[in-house]
DNA sequence: TTGAAAGCGGTACCAC
DNA sequence: GTGGTACCGCTTTCAA
């Protein structure tokens, strides 16, 4: 069995001292062109790799790896095509600092929190998480430099994310122009506890997912503003983002004695979804029912047919985010950018009520 | 300015020593529970977090992050489904021991070299990456366990993978079956340098992405031992693995004065590619022209017409990758798993050639 | 139950 | 250009 081959070994069997073996890596301008190359030839020789990271970063106080904390598990994660996006524009932007990913996921279980606490990472991004989630607690303790993208909103830690309240509103207001006076909405889950089905005002009112409290409470408001009686709104939470859970939510809605006459999904895949159902149940879009996405996913674009959506520009928001922990992690102090734009996207899942 | 807090920092703060602070973290079963009590208190007054990962990671010589390397930057692997379930797989498998993923891409630059060296993981999990890429050297030179999926194949590295003969074998079987006698092939790249075009001989030979040249191969032995002449497959290469490149490299195909009555996509993304391309160009598929794909990936059941494609396990290559990530981190020897089952899932693409 | 001390593998300042 | 030498912050025997 051969021995741990590490700096000071290197250092004596070459009879120098470990800092010079040490500027051989890091700083080539430190030493002699020609002891550079007996120290990497040796090396070679002995097999060892270069500096231990492990010890490297303990003395920097640097890793060169982002924690990322995603919403419920992984894999539910890369099933997103959202949150794919945005791991997307966020990782193109820490590439360009050598910068690696780390993911993990909170689960809302004591134990990641411990997970979460011995991670070794430079800066954290948290997208999309309830704000209750006790991996956040253990986030925030680290005090290294946090962004998030979407939510939870936290006092005083930067956001990237869009005006969610504009974006529902002109969603709202589309279906309100066409003429829509009962509107069903399908949420993406209010908190993270599995439920599916009609949703009360309470419930409403206590959603952990910041983002869902803020576009529900913009619907209600402009469907007040234009004065529609609130019980004319029907919103029925979905379990799960995805296109089955859409579809079976959407069921709910559409098998109501006074039916609706357009649903406002709060993401693609629920919209998606809601045109499976529409279609399974012969029902017309949008001669008999009108469907707004969220998002402009790219499937938006794709679906059957092609969804009238609200478009956030999901790569950039990664993008961004990568930008201010790049910044953090220069030193920078780093400000909370504005909102990003949202617009609607109209195509052709979008009409008039039927007469 | 606050002070950094340390394990040493709340020692003496209370009047122990560093050893039962630590313990305090580690193993509350070595200290007396008020002391422990006392020790949680101060720490949350002082705002320390618990031990400092790197510390902690230095000494136990573990950082709980597993490094995985990706082919051709984090955006590209993200925009891969057959990539995605991988991940997926791979992540829900060591989440069950706390380990996060530290994604990283290899870029073919010598830069990236250096930055996995720096990369403080336990161990490395390698993905549908070519032979030389000089990431690849920099994690081997690490002497980390270490798992490849797909490829490369390496000497004595644990492979994770289908039998990429066979498979080729099913689907070109398949098509021969139905009285195919002119096939045209379209790769996904040999080599990562970009090239879109006709393949010849040599290039066939170079590939520097193994599973190519074994399906290649065995796309030329299975037509030769049905007595096809070799100027009777075409292989044309598509510089990346997406459906626009799929339908660009389709219509060179399928201009060929001697049009192959079928297409053998080794991707579903490309498979789809070509299914769009026939249908822009009035080819009817599978009337005029008969497409197959690879990967069985969720998208190749929802096209138009459905696709027939050569199925392998997805999800369950980076489940078992993981596993044996796992086995490894536990001190266990590791051996090769079996390849994968490879099968072909016939659908709407394939029929009969024109007569 | 608690503490002392020896590393874990490196880095970077400073002196020679 | 090279070497000496303090740390970086923690874990873990081992002895008290």
């Amino acid at each position: 069995m051969t021995e741990r081959v590490t700096l000071l070994t290197l250092a004596k069997d070459l009879g120098i001292s470990r800092a010079t073996v040490s500027n051989a890596y890091n700083r080539p301008d430190q030493l002699s062109a020609a002891t550079r190359a007996r120290v990497l030839a040796r090396a070679e020789e002995l097999g060892f790799a270069g500096p231990d990271p492990r010890g490297a970063g303990l003395r920097r106080g640097r890793t060169g790896a982002v924690g990322v904390l995603l919403d419920q598990g992984l894999s539910y994660a890369f099933s997103d095509p959202t949150a794919v996006l945005d791991l997307d524009g966020l990782a193109t932007e820490l590439q360009q600092d050598g910068l690696g990913l780390l993911l993990h996921s909170g689960t809302r279980s004591r134990t990641d929190a411990a997970v979460i606490a011995s991670a070794a990472v430079d800066a954290w991004v948290l997208r999309a998480l309830p704000q209750d989630e006790p991996a956040v607690v253990a986030v925030r303790a680290q005090q290294r430099p946090l962004v998030v993208i979407d939510q939870p909103r936290l006092e005083s830690v930067p956001l990237v994310g869009v005006d969610d309240t504009r974006g529902t509103q002109i969603a709202v207001r589309h279906l309100l122009d066409l003429g829509h006076r009962r509107l069903g909405v399908l949420a993406v889950p209010l908190r993270p506890d599995g439920f599916q089905g009609m949703v009360d005002a309470k419930r409403e009112g206590f959603a952990t997912y910041d983002v869902m409290r803020i576009r529900l409470a913009a619907v209600r408001e402009t469907m007040a503003e234009a004065g529609v009686a609130p019980e004319r709104v029907c919103v029925v939470e979905c379990a799960a983002n995805d296109v089955d859970t859409g579809a079976l939510g959407s069921y709910e809605l559409l098998e109501l004695d006074d039916r609706p006459t357009a649903i406002l999904a709060m993401s693609d895949q629920l919209a998606i979804g809601a045109l499976r159902a529409a279609a399974e149940m012969g029902v017309s879009v949008p001669g008999d029912l009108s469907v707004v996405g969220f998002d402009d996913a790219p499937a938006a674009s794709t679906s059957f047919p092609p969804l009238t959506t609200v478009a956030q520009p999901l790569g950039e928001r990664g993008r961004i985010a990568g930008a201010l922990v790049r910044a953090a992690l220069g030193g920078e102090d780093i400000v909370e950018p504005d909102l990003l734009p949202v617009s609607l996207v109209v195509r052709e899942s979008t009409g008039a009520p039927p007469s």
